[in-house]
RNA sequence: GGGCUCGUAGAUCAGGGGGAGAUCGUUACGUUCGCAACGUAAAGGCCGCGGGUUCAAAUCCCGCCGGGUCCA
C-alpha cells in the first residue's frame, strides 16, 4: 500500500530506478543502476569529507541566501524566521521544525498559510542529542532548517510530491551535484499525530534534506497503520521539507567535522584559547578528525559504550591506541560543544528566554551550566559573553541579536556568578560529607551523590573532584543519570479540566456576545436555547464567560417575576453557559422563554480595571526592564489583579516605582482603548508574537486588543479609555519562579482602597507609639534599638540577681548524706533566672539545686553537681516527679532539667517530693 | 506542573524539645622598633515571619516569606 505513494512519475521520466539497500533492507531511488546500498548511515560512509560534493564552497550566510532565491525564483513567497522560543505554541518550547512555524492552525485548515507555497529558513534548537554533539561530528543543538512549504486542499493543490521531489533535484543539480551520487530512501514518516510518506535526499552518504509528505493524521478508526497507530487521510495534505543549512554548508566544503564547516573563525579562536594546535592543514591531524567523523557517522555516540567502540576504530584505522586518541579527541571534542552550545544560548537569549529553573528557561540553563563545566575543563577563562559576542558578530544577518547585545551579557554575567556560588556551597556541602564518611573508613554512598546533584545541582564529576581533596573515593557508575531519573518516576498524570457538558453544548449555536460590542451596557434581552441541571444557554448574552484570567460576571437573569442568580459564567467553543444558584423547587423556566439579564455592574468595572490595568502595567515593566520582559501570565480579581513577568533578576523599589509612575502616566493620557478582530496570519505580521504574551487564542482571526503602546490578542472585557482605569497601585512583587516575577497591584477604585488600607496600618502603628507616621522608621528604629538593649540589660541584671541569692541560698542549704540540697521557692523569677541560679550553685560539686517559681504556672528547674551525680542524683528524674505532683511535666540531664506545671497551690508539695525522692536516689 | 533541599553571630556552618555554639572575621590588650604570626579577652543572635502542640519550641506540626536545585 505504502509502496505505491512512491511510485513517482518524476522518478521514471528521469531514470530512477527503485531498488532495495543491500545492508537495511529499505528501499531507494536512484540513478545509478549499480548502486546496491541506500546511501545512507550506517550502509554508506561519509564520502564527501576530503571531496565536496558541490562545485563552489559556501558559508552560512552564502548558502542560506543562495537556497532562498532559488526557491524564490520558483514562485515561492520567502518568509521572515520565526523566534526558536516558540510563542505561539503551548505545547512545545522551542521551535523544533519550520513546519513547528505553522502548528496547529494552518497545518489543520483552520488558518490560511502566510504564503502559499513558501520557503523559509527556520533556526531551531533541539537538545536531545546533546551528549553527541562535538563528538560525533555532526550533531548540533541549533541548526537552520531550510524548507519549502505548500499547503494543499482537495480542489486547491499547489504542488504535492512529483514537484516537491524535482524542485530538490533540481535545487542539487544547479549546485553541481554528480546525478548519480543522489538517492532517495523510502522512509515513512510519522510525529506530533501527523504522518505520511516521505524521502530522505542522501549525497555522499549524508542526509542532507527530508521530504515528508503529510497527509495522515492520527485517528482511533484509521485504516492505515504506521509504527503502531492508525491514520487516517486529511482533507489537507502538506508539503513539509526539510534541508539542513548546516549539512549544505559542511558538504560544500568537505571539511572533518560540521564545526570546522559551520563557525570556523570561533572553533579556531577558542582552540587556541584551550592551548589545542587545531592545524586542519596538518593532514595527520585532519585524517584523525575525518576518520572519527566517518565512523562516528556509522553510529550513536551519546551511549558510552558506542564511544568506546568509535575510539576502537578509529584508533586501528590509524594505527594508534584508544588512550592517545581519546588524549587527542576530548580536548577537541569539548571546543566543538562549547562552540556549538554557545551558539545555541546566542539565540535562545537573543530570543528572549530566559535562564530559569522551570519550562524552556531550564533548557537555556542546562545548556549554559554544560557549557561554564567544559570551558573550566578546558581552561578557556574568559566570561561566557564573549564567546556570544563572537556569534553575534558572525551572525551579522541577524541584526537584532547586536541588539540584544547588552541584556546579554548581563544575563550571562548574573548566571555565571550564580553557578559559581552553586558550585563553591556544593563543594562545601561534599567536603563535609566526605570528611564524615572518611571518619568512618567508608566510601561516599551513591544516594549521597545523587541527592548532591538532584536536590542541590551539584554534578557527579565535581562532587568526585572535591571528595578527592579530602582523600575520599567516590565511585560514579555510568548510568548515573538514569538513576537519577529513577528517583523521579511516575510524575503523576494531572486531570485536564474538561466542561462537562461539551458534547451538549457543541450542537448549540455559538452565542453572540454582546459584551464586546457594548462594553458598558449591563442589561439585556435574550431567549433560552437550552436549559440543563442549573445551566441555561441563551442566543446571545452580556455575561463574560471565565478566560484570560479574568473571572466570569455575576448577575440575574429574570423570567417575568422569577429571577435567578448567575453565580458562573463558562465557555465552550462559543457557546455561552451560565450556572445559576441552585433554587429549592427548580428553575421554572422552559426553552424558547425571553429573559431580561442584568449583569453585576460593580464586579464587571472592576474586572475591565484590573484587566486594563495589567496591559498597562506590562508596558510599564517592558518600558523600565527591557525587551526581554514578557508576561507569564496573569489573574484579575475584583480587588486586585497580578501579572506574572520573565526578568531575569530581582526587580529593585525604584524600578518598581518607576513602574508604577509610567502606568499612572499612560492612565492620565487617556487614550482610546481599541479592539479589532483580525486575520491571525496578518496580525502576526504586523504586531509581532508579542501579541500572544497572554496566551494563544484559538481560531482563524484573533481580537488584537490596543492600551496605549500595548498590542495583544485579548478576548477580556476592558475600560474603553485608559482614563477610565483610575489609579493604579502596585501592591507587592514575589518571584515565584527563578526568571519570573510576579507583580501585584490594584486599579481604580480598589487602588483607592488599597492605598486606605495601607494608610491605615500606618496610623494605627503611629497612633501605638504617640508619633506622627512621618516619625515612624526614625521611632521604630530608636525603639528597636533600645529594646535590644533592654534585653541585654536584662539579661545581666539577671545574672547579678543571680549572684545574690546563690550567696544567700547556699548558706541555707540542708545537709542530705553527704550533699548539700538547696530547695527553695523564688517568687516572680522566670525559668532562665532559676537555670541561672541552679548552674551556679552546683559549680559546688556536692550540691543538689531544686528551684520552682509561680510566675505565670509553676516552674521548675533541677541541678546536680558532679559529686551529687556520682551518688546517685539525677536532677532530669526528680524534676519528672515534682512536675507531676503541680500537673505538667519535665525533664532533662541528670546535670539539669526543667519542668513546670499549672496548680501554683502544690509548689510546696513538690518540693517535698522532690527532696524524698533525692533521699532514695543516694540511698541505693 | 511535579519533586527534593536550605533560612542559627558580619561570613561559613554545627546543634535538632529542657543551659544558643564552633571556625574565620571585627575590636581591645599582650608580644614586636613596626608588620605578619601568636597569646588573652570582649563585642556581635526577634535561631526568616506568623500560627499551633507542650509545663517547656531554634528544635515537632501547619501556613507564609526568602533562597537553592532536579525533572517533564
Amino acid at each position: 500500500m505504502l509502496e505505491d505513494e512512491y511510485q513517482l512519475d518524476f522518478f521514471s521520466e528521469n531514470g530512477f530506478v527503485r531498488k532495495q539497500c543491500s545492508k537495511c533492507g529499505k528501499h531507494f531511488w536512484t540513478r545509478d543502476t549499480e548502486r546496491a546500498t541506500c546511501g545512507d548511515a550506517p550502509c554508506d560512509p561519509y564520502s564527501f569529507i576530503g571531496e565536496p560534493v558541490f562545485k563552489k564552497k559556501f558559508d552560512l550566510a552564502e548558502m542560506r541566501e543562495y537556497y532562498l532565491r532559488f526557491f524564490e525564483e520558483r514562485d515561492h513567497t520567502r518568509l521572515e524566521r520565526y523566534p526558536v522560543i516558540a510563542r505561539w505554541r503551548d505545547d512545545i518550547y522551542l521551535t523544533i521544525a519550520s513546519i513547528a512555524d505553522f502548528q496547529p492552525f494552518v497545518t489543520s485548515g483552520q488558518v490560511p498559510p502566510p504564503a502559499n507555497p513558501l520557503t523559509i529558513s527556520q533556526p531551531c534548537i533541539r537538545l536531545s542529542d546533546l551528549d553527541a554533539v562535538g563528538r560525533s561530528g555532526r550533531h548540533l543543538t541549533t541548526f537552520e532548517m531550510m524548507a519549502h512549504h505548500a499547503f494543499n486542499k482537495k480542489g486547491e493543490e499547489i504542488y504535492w510530491k512529483d514537484h516537491t521531489v524535482g524542485l530538490c533535484d533540481e535545487l542539487f543539480n544547479s549546485l553541481g551535484v554528480d546525478p548519480m551520487a543522489v538517492t532517495y530512501k523510502e522512509e515513512p514518516w510519522a510525529g506530533g499525530g501527523n504522518a505520511g510518506p516521505c524521502v530522505e535526499a542522501l549525497i555522499g552518504g549524508l542526509e542532507v534534506a527530508t521530504l515528508v509528505f503529510m497527509d495522515l493524521q492520527q485517528s482511533k478508526d484509521g485504516d492505515i497503520v504506521i509504527k503502531g497507530n492508525n491514520y487516517r487521510k486529511m482533507d489537507n495534505y502538506i508539503v513539509d521539507t526539510g534541508y539542513g543549512l548546516e549539512r549544505f554548508v559542511w558538504a560544500s566544503k568537505g571539511s572533518p567535522t560540521i564545526y570546522d564547516a559551520v563557525f570556523p573563525n570561533i572553533v579556531n579562536e577558542l582552540m587556541d584559547l584551550a592551548g589545542i594546535e587545531h592545524e586542519l592543514n596538518n593532514t595527520e591531524y585532519a585524517n584523525i578528525l575525518s576518520q572519527n567523523a566517518r565512523l562516528a557517522g556509522l553510529m550513536d555516540v551519546s551511549e558510552k559504550a558506542n564511544l568506546f567502540e568509535l575510539r576502537k576504530q578509529v584508533a586501528s584505522s590509524i594505527g594508534t591506541t584508544v588512550e592517545k586518541l581519546s588524549a587527542i579527541m576530548e580536548p577537541v571534542e569539548t571546543v566543538y560543544a562549547i562552540t556549538d552550545h554557545t551558539r545555541c544560548l546566542t539565540f535562545m537569549l537573543a530570543d528572549g528566554v530566559i535562564p530559569s529553573n522551570v519550562k524552556a528557561g531550564y533548557l537555556a540553563r542546562l545548556v549554559l551550566r554544560r557549557t561554564l563545566r567544559m570551558m573550566k575543563d578546558m581552561g578557556i577563562t574568559i566570561p561566557l559573553s564573549d564567546i556570544v559576542k563572537m556569534h553575534v558578530q558572525n551572525l551579522p544577518e541577524y541584526p537584532e541579536f547586536q541588539e540584544k547585545l547588552d541584556v546579554i551579557e548581563d544575563i550571562l554575567y548574573h548566571e555565571e556568578r550564580k553557578f559559581a556560588d552553586t558550585l563553591d556551597r556544593g563543594r562545601r556541602m561534599i567536603q563535609k560529607s566526605a570528611r564524615h564518611y572518611k571518619e568512618a573508613g567508608e566510601k561516599i554512598p551513591l544516594t549521597t551523590l545523587v541527592e548532591m546533584y538532584d536536590s542541590h545541582g551539584i554534578p557527579p564529576e565535581i562532587s568526585k573532584e572535591a571528595a578527592s581533596e579530602v582523600g575520599v573515593d567516590v565511585d560514579l557508575p555510568d548510568n548515573f543519570y538514569s538513576l537519577v531519573a529513577e528517583g523521579h518516576s511516575k510524575a503523576e498524570e494531572k486531570e485536564v479540566k474538561v466542561f462537562p457538558y461539551a458534547e451538549r453544548v457543541s450542537k448549540l449555536p455559538r452565542t453572540k456576545k454582546l459584551f464586546y460590542d457594548e462594553p458598558t451596557r449591563m442589561n439585556f434581552e435574550a431567549v433560552i436555547l437550552d436549559i440543563f441541571d442549573n445551566h441555561i444557554v441563551l442566543d446571545s448574552t452580556l455575561f463574560y464567560p471565565e478566560g484570560g484570567g479574568q473571572p466570569a460576571d455575576h448577575g440575574t437573569l429574570a423570567v417575568e417575576d422569577i429571577v435567578l442568580n448567575v453565580i458562573d459564567v463558562q465557555a465552550s467553543e462559543g457557546v455561552v453557559v451560565h450556572i445559576i444558584e441552585d433554587v429549592e423547587d427548580g428553575l421554572h423556566v422552559r426553552k424558547g422563554d425571553m429573559v431580561q439579564g442584568s449583569v453585576n455592574e460593580q464586579r464587571r468595572m472592576s474586572h475591565a480595571c484590573h484587566h486594563t490595568a495589567t496591559h498597562i502595567v506590562n508596558d510599564a515593566a517592558r518600558k523600565v526592564l527591557g525587551d526581554h520582559v514578557w508576561q507569564a501570565g496573569a489573574q484579575k480579581f475584583v480587588d486586585k489583579a497580578r501579572l506574572d513577568i520573565s526578568h531575569y533578576k530581582r526587580i529593585t523599589q525604584e524600578e518598581l516605582n518607576q513602574i508604577e509612575l509610567i502606568a499612572n502616566r499612560t492612565v492620565m493620557d487617556n487614550q482610546r482603548v481599541t479592539a479589532e478582530w483580525m486575520d491571525r496570519i496578518e496580525a502576526e505580521k504586523k504586531y509581532g508574537f508579542g501579541l500572544y504574551q497572554g496566551g494563544v487564542p484559538p481560531g482563524k482571526t484573533i481580537r488584537v486588543l490596543k492600551v496605549a503602546d500595548d498590542i495583544e490578542a485579548c478576548g477580556g472585557t476592558h475600560c474603553v479609555s485608559t482614563g477610565l482605569v483610575g489609579p493604579i497601585k502596585i501592591l507587592k512583587t514575589e518571584r515565584i519562579q527563578d526568571g519570573v516575577e510576579r507583580i501585584e497591584y490594584a486599579a481604580g477604585l480598589a487602588a483607592v482602597r488599597a492605598t486606605q488600607e495601607m494608610e491605615s496600618y500606618l496610623n494605627q502603628s503611629a497612633d501605638a507609639l504617640r508619633v506622627r507616621p512621618e516619625h515612624l522608621p526614625s521611632t521604630i528604629e530608636r525603639f528597636f534599638c533600645e529594646w535590644k538593649e533592654f534585653k541585654k540589660e536584662n539579661q545581666r541584671l539577671k545574672e547579678d540577681l543571680a549572684h545574690v541569692h546563690v550567696t544567700q541560698m547556699a548558706n541555707e542549704a540542708i545537709s542530705i548524706g553527704d550533699l548539700r540540697l538547696v530547695a527553695a521557692v523564688i517568687a516572680h523569677a522566670d525559668i532562665d533566672e532559676l537555670v541561672k541560679i541552679a548552674g551556679e550553685l552546683t559549680t559546688n560539686r556536692d550540691m543538689v539545686v531544686l528551684l520552682a517559681s509561680d510566675s505565670s504556672g509553676v516552674k521548675i528547674v533541677g541541678a546536680a553537681g558532679e559529686d551529687a551525680l556520682k551518688a546517685g542524683a539525677d536532677a532530669g528524674k526528680l524534676v519528672r516527679r515534682m512536675s507531676e505532683v503541680v500537673g505538667g511535666g519535665g525533664g532533662g540531664k541528670p546535670a539539669m532539667a526543667r519542668g513546670g506545671g499549672v496548680d501554683c497551690g502544690k509548689v510546696t508539695e513538690a518540693l517535698e517530693s522532690g527532696r524524698n525522692l533525692l533521699e532514695e536516689q543516694i540511698r541505693k
